[in-house]
DNA sequence: CTGAAAGCGCTTACAG
DNA sequence: CTGAAAGCGCTTACAG
């Protein structure tokens, strides 16, 4: 809860060179300003409206998306949630909008007034995420993981249900089991591909690069793998679609084209939220709780705010598999289903 | 962009008089504290870090709800996109959880240091709406209507497309014509319910009760709807579904009990975003793009404050029917389909 | 590049 | 219930 005035005794300068290194100001040497800037941040400085302590803590992507998939809005609803207890506000902010090049992200967020930031990354902007956390602005992570020891972050571990996932395919007797995954390589998505690798080898079935789909999540993409999967020669029995848009688009086209779920090919979907419950044949699925995401790094954030701790967050809340009907041994005699087979369109 | 000291003097009272009656202090008369209050709103007052303009609009619920939906999220994702032409940040309030019960929205609004609010809101929290306009504090309502011409809004137009949906399902051949829809009475479904009324009463089709369905509405909703609808003896051949939800739980539920959509009954949707496609068959729907609602609320809000116009906003934009797969016309024969008689579950 | 001083925005004892 | 004055947080000419 530190001002100006205390940055400025502990760093050995004026309040006016503080203040001058916080807003950025070209009249700072690059030294002073590197060193204002750290007092600031180990102290927990944060800017006040008259003498009152501000109470924002911002949520922003490190790269260039923006708030629009289910996923992103069930995580945002647990933030707001899990910031309740400390009384938190959350202000949405745009560091590709309004961050100037030549500010620190701490001169950033000091002058959006917030007290810390909640992140969301891509693989592209992991290094802003790297950033940030080296100037020592308080910052959770979310849904990402990191190995430097500095960044805080929160995550959901996929690997091991995505794994189970799988063995229960085996288990109904599969052995020709794809999986339709997205293309951009972020941990979650590399960890499920990680569990279905993991779970072919146990069971000693040679992993196939036919039977690995890539494309972009969403619900052309779904649609297309079924499509190109049910058409091969030695067509999967099963498939493991690692995003929810990709499972629904799939379920769908295999109305389209009369493939029987899950009596002609089995589905196994992934759902951050209530995907598996508005398709038909509800569908079983590896889940996580986006929502629960979103309070875990809220209540860490806020709790390190409040404390003044700076313990390192790095929690990892498990996915979980839940068998629907979108799942049953395979059939006897697999064969390819051609679109032309089906209904059409 | 008005500061404590020209209130003072537009007010006549000084400055601690003014500081008192933003901050609620009780030791002001109810009178000079509505007096400070409304100049400052006349003149546009907002609190600075500093001489530092504050660049924040709330995002908040006038009732108790929170952002859940896919059709907040999306009005969400609108706002943020609509409110970066004049670079304003969106902050979350929370009235239920922060607002002192003695202190005025205004007082709320300020000292949470935001320029203006967009506020959602249901049937039950409109009074506050009103309140709030009263108090002359910037604010758009999003998705709700006032005949009050103080309160400022922006919504869709559901009715008339809703009435061209019901044309179309006449102009198919049907005749027992169905409503799902939910049970809180917010004017959009009122509209969709009036649209319905209207075409069936153009068409010569009595309004009969039995054809009524209100439903919370949630997937559930929409399944138990549809197998209510399916066993009566007079069954209707088609229904629309005046929410997503209920839209989407229904086509699922159609899928389990055997009945065939559109060969059995025919389903019109609402969407407010995607779901229409995310189902099989894809669905005939009545849509509202509610980004583009959030697109014009903050559009109309930052335009607002930075003109310092005191001009009424009450837009409206249409919804449009589209169709898709859901659709035919009536069977021949339509005979109830009751629950033992498809797949079962 | 730095700081002492003036000054704005706001709040808060203190006096009435 | 109100205000003049002291004072905090911060920024900004001005001087060096």
């Amino acid at each position: 809860m530190s001002s100006i005035r205390k940055i400025a005794q502990k760093a050995g300068v004026s309040i006016t060179t503080v203040s001058r290194a916080l807003n950025n100001d070209r009249n700072v040497s690059a030294k002073t300003r590197e060193l204002v800037l750290t007092v600031a941040n180990r102290s927990g400085y944060v800017s006040k409206v008259g003498r009152r302590t501000t109470t924002n803590i911002g949520f922003a992507y490190a790269g260039r998306q923006t708030l629009s998939s289910v996923f992103d809005s069930a995580l945002l609803e647990g933030i707001t949630h899990g910031v309740d207890n400390h009384q938190f506000d959350i202000v949405l902010l745009k560091p590709q909008r309004d961050k100037d090049p030549d500010e620190t992200y701490t001169q950033f967020f000091m002058r959006k007034g917030v007290r810390g930031v909640i992140l969301r990354t891509t693989a592209e902007s992991r290094e802003v995420c790297v950033r940030i956390a080296e100037e020592q602005f308080p910052l959770v992570v979310i849904s990402e993981r990191f190995d430097a020891d500095n960044v805080n972050f929160v995550d959901c571990e996929s690997r091991t249900e995505s794994m189970r996932a799988v063995d229960y395919l085996v288990s109904l007797g599969h052995r020709r089991i794809g999986i339709g995954m997205h293309t951009i390589p972020d941990c979650d998505h590399l960890d499920r591909y990680d569990g279905y690798c993991q779970s072919l080898a146990n069971a000693g079935i040679a992993l196939e690069e036919q039977y690995i789909f890539r494309h972009p999540a969403n619900l052309a993409g779904g649609a297309t793998i079924l499509k190109m999967a049910m058409s091969m020669a030695d067509r999967p029995t099963a498939i493991y679609f690692s995003d929810p848009q990709l499972a629904v688009g799939a379920i769908n086209k295999a109305h389209e084209l009369g493939v029987r779920i899950p009596r002609d090919l089995s589905i196994v979907g992934f759902d951050d939220a209530e995907a598996r419950y508005s398709v038909y044949p509800t569908m079983t699925a590896v889940c996580q709780d986006a929502r629960a995401l979103g309070v875990m790094a809220a209540t860490s954030l806020t709790r390190m705010i409040n404390d003044g701790s700076k313990e390192r967050i790095r929690e990892t809340i498990p996915s979980f598999f839940e068998v629907h009907r979108s799942t049953a041994p395979p059939p006897d005699d697999p064969r390819p289903i051609h679109a032309d087979n089906g209904r059409g369109d």
